[in-house]
DNA sequence: TGATTTTAACTGGTTGACCAATCTGGTTAA
DNA sequence: TTAACCAGATTGGTCAACCAGTTAAAATCA
């Protein structure tokens, strides 16, 4: 459709991100200094954004992302709540919240060992038929370009995406799926493809897989650990 | 400020969210049917949106979401592009996004347990001497309001926030932000508080702070454990 | 007086027009 | 031939006006 780009393309740190911010920062403000308490309903947007000296739309902007942390929540054709879970809360949260950075890779590779592990322990001993049969086919998806030699970092993807479903617990699969695709794309690029590799990785897979279907959460997470001995490296060496 | 709320104000379940998941759905349909290819510029919000037959702002909400999931990267003025992370992979996800469910209580308890865990067996071993002012700081808070038998619900967090702060990880305590707060409004209702209980739980927190300036991380995840075992019977039993 | 209906103001959401940065292709000058 | 440049088209971002649902005070009636 259009032409691929080629390199990765410099990253811009969003200059004018700091808005959203800077109210934040005002809202913290409005909270410790007793203006706006837990439990109340924010001013209306209109009001709020001209008291805060800035446009409505910067303003939304900077709720949605209040409300993606819990500490908000918006009812429609009514107001905005603030999170009733007290000042002291509120404050180390939002400060919190203003000194994320931008993840480290190491930290997402660390952090994905960690979801990753405890996902097959748990779907050691919950996972359905259904899942059973999801995490088989896409084992087999994989499989069939593996045994080519063919790149199939994807398919790798999605079977452990899929041993994570598996778990049944909606929120480390939820969390998995927000820090999969940062680590692909920078995997992807320097992957390596050889047939024999490929034919190992394959059986490491089974070998999880076959621990899952015993209901062993030991061995899974036994199986799971030797797979991942190169990102283990990775991360601790 | 305003009234406070007293009962838990019905959820809705987002009724007009709908759309969102329907855009997704038809990008996704885009990818497979080679209409639109990772790495591919997407066409033109105004564009697109007339392709799909919703509105630009549906389109750029539903744009939001998957820029959040990192499938897809905003180059303001310039335009979009899908994540060269293959067709495999971004038709999955996308199925898995529009699958993802409501986190239950128990699953968000239970992810809890597993970062925080994590988290602190981290911290014993990664700590700074800031991180331990703070942690002893956010503790001291907890305990002027704890020995007098106060709800200390606030605090008692912002302990365990600096905790996976002194990780050293920022993808973990980036996602226990996004937890933590959603489990605090399920628990402050219930939390009772009597000054015998709140001593116990003062002194657990400091076995945990001695652990991690001993630098054992052992015995740090073993005095965590040790203070989260009401959370552990909830979970498992 | 008290319950019920009406109504007007107020809410977040939506819309379409506008903005400034950027990309594109052709043109010009070295 | 090549590099610099300029103008117009295209982009995502922004804004102010408008919409539909909610709320609570005011008006009405039994």
């Amino acid at each position: 459709m259009n032409i691929k780009i080629e390199k990765e393309m410099d990253v811009i740190s969003n200059p004018k991100k700091g808005s959203e911010e800077i109210i934040i920062s005002k809202i913290r403000e409005l909270i410790v200094s007793k203006q706006l308490e837990p439990g109340d309903k924010l001013p209306a947007e209109r009001i709020l954004a001209e008291k805060l000296g800035v446009s409505r739309n910067q303003l939304r902007q900077a709720i949605q992302r209040l409300e993606f942390y819990g500490l908000v929540k918006k009812y429609p054709q009514s107001g905005t709540r603030v999170s009733n879970i007290g000042v002291t809360a509120l404050n180390g949260m939002m400060t919190d919240i203003l000194q994320l950075q931008e993840p480290d890779f190491k930290s997402l590779v660390e952090t994905r060992l960690i979801l990753e592990t405890n996902a097959v322990r748990l779907a050691a001993t919950r996972r359905s038929d259904e899942h059973l049969r999801q995490i088989q086919a896409a084992h087999e998806a994989y499989s069939e370009k593996a045994i080519n030699g063919l790149n199939a970092v994807e398919e790798d993807l999605m079977f452990h995406l899929k041993l994570s479903e598996a778990s049944g617990n909606s929120v480390i699969n939820s969390l998995m799926l927000v820090i999969t695709p940062e680590i692909i794309t920078r995997f992807v690029a320097n992957k390596v493809c050889n047939k024999d590799e490929n034919h190992l990785l394959i059986k490491e897979h089974q070998s999880i897989i076959d621990a899952i279907i015993d209901k062993d959460p030991d061995r899974a997470v036994a199986k799971l650990e030797e797979h991942f001995k190169d990102l283990y490296k990775f991360c601790y060496d």
